[in-house]
DNA sequence: TCGAATTTGTGCGTATGTATC
DNA sequence: GGATACATACGCACAAATTCG
């Protein structure tokens, strides 16, 4: 079974990287010289190194080179349901956990929501231009690392917050904490969460904030928040696929109630 | 703002698709056509569409043509916590709720377990060549449905199960049922689970099987079960990205253990 | 500081092999 | 078997970003 060429030299250029021939940060040879190496034209090895960069193992920058990655410490990203109703921000515990310090950017607006926003919190029917939800994108980091941990995006139903203290979800008396605590703060008692977990290529724009190739893949967490029967949050999470894993994990047993279809 | 003609490309064909004018099943006219009506080389439209594949959008066959992916309603992994201890095999279930009809293929070997799976399965170092694991490969289908579910990967050490009437997953009196179940049939007990969800390029022999472009992406869901600290099965699940999505739900509350890092 | 060399990203055109119809 | 279409491969050119003397 003959392999094209292209895969030839990804699988080479692969091997190389696991076995430590190529540890992190080397520079590739320039394109045309790895094409005259492997005795291949310079549209084959773009291929090659085309796909390791999807793959998270190589990146590439227009006029600098090509890199093998400095790959973070595999990241987990732990998603258990015991996490809320505790103190302080769920990111910041998250990192401790792990020996680390979270830090985070964000930025809240008002806006109307969006068809797909609209129809994840049951909203009704725009009415006219007005605004009805509060959107914060945030980006979250560890101190002491280059690339953020994750990009994500959290909309609240203004008819549940507008005018509490909680409006804005990182000021007042209540900032920076997880949704479950503020919700109780102005009565709203949290009582379930529901997480969809896909993956896709990452966007131009996704790639650059989160630090990692183009056309390499994100992982996206679609989070919702529920009162009773009520979503009181939802949330997209963006990570890079090939740094972070999501990690689940409970006991095994009957159904207790509290799950969301 | 400039953008590379083969992103222009690609966002007409998503906008087209995506508004109906490109239904599903539609052959896109062969390249060297496009090329010519978008002015463009039959290079750069390679691009666009190859784009478009990755995902999930766009299927191509050689000799035959580039088509609109026929896109399965789109699906629901369940991974909740409280699914076992039921009758019946998880799988079937998970189906049955969704009004569809799983249906699936296996095949089992006894070998020694790869490094990989002899660390997750806490494993010791392995003595001489003998085999220690009970291999099963599985395709996961709905009955009615070309491509399927999932492939998956499940090992199981032998020291528990040799002997005993629950050696082979899909045979004896226990056969097809959850491992939580086949497991208390030798008495062991099955508390936790734990699952790291994460994403990557599909390998050619996976988009094969799962019926989705080369070069797509598939969701990997890495299992354990847990009997006490013991690792008891561990399974890789593999789910083409952009039809599935792993499910995930449960209470807010305080931590009750059974959780695993 | 600036300019020259280098490197990737993008684009063009062509040719051949192979699968499909 | 012939026509068609995609996959692979070759080679060239230019723009933009980066590097480095």
């Amino acid at each position: 079974m003959n392999q094209p060429s292209y895969v030839r030299i990804a699988t080479d250029l692969r091997t190389r990287i696991a076995n430590g021939s190529l540890p992190p940060g080397t520079r590739l040879p320039a394109r045309h010289q790895m094409a005259e190496e492997y005795g291949a034209a310079e549209g084959v090895v773009r291929q090659a190194t085309e796909t390791l960069v999807r793959e998270g193992l190589l990146v590439s920058r227009p006029g600098a080179g090509t890199f093998v990655r400095e790959r973070p410490q595999p990241r987990q990203f732990r998603r258990s349901w015991y996490y809320e109703r505790r103190n302080g921000s769920p990111f910041a515990r998250l990192m401790e956990e792990q020996g680390r310090h979270g830090v985070w950017e964000h930025r809240s607006d008002t806006m109307q929501a969006p068809p797909e926003v609209r129809d994840r919190l049951g909203l009704a029917a725009p009415d006219g231009g007005e605004h009805d939800v509060m959107c914060t994108r945030y980006v979250f980091r560890d101190e002491g690392d280059a690339s953020p941990w994750t990009v994500s995006t959290s909309w609240e139903p203004l008819d549940l917050t507008k005018g509490t203290p909680i409006a804005f979800p990182e000021a007042g008396p209540h900032g920076g904490l997880g949704v479950t605590h503020r919700m109780a703060a102005i009565g709203v008692d949290v009582d379930a969460w529901r997480e969809e977990v896909w993956a896709r290529p990452a966007s131009r724009e996704e790639a650059q904030q989160l630090g990692i190739g183009a056309g390499s893949i994100v992982t996206v967490i679609e989070r919702a928040y529920f009162a009773g029967e009520r979503v009181v949050e939802v949330c997209d999470i963006i990570v890079p696929a090939e740094s972070t894993r999501a990690v689940y994990s409970g006991p095994v047993g009957e159904e207790r109630g509290h799950v969301r279809p």
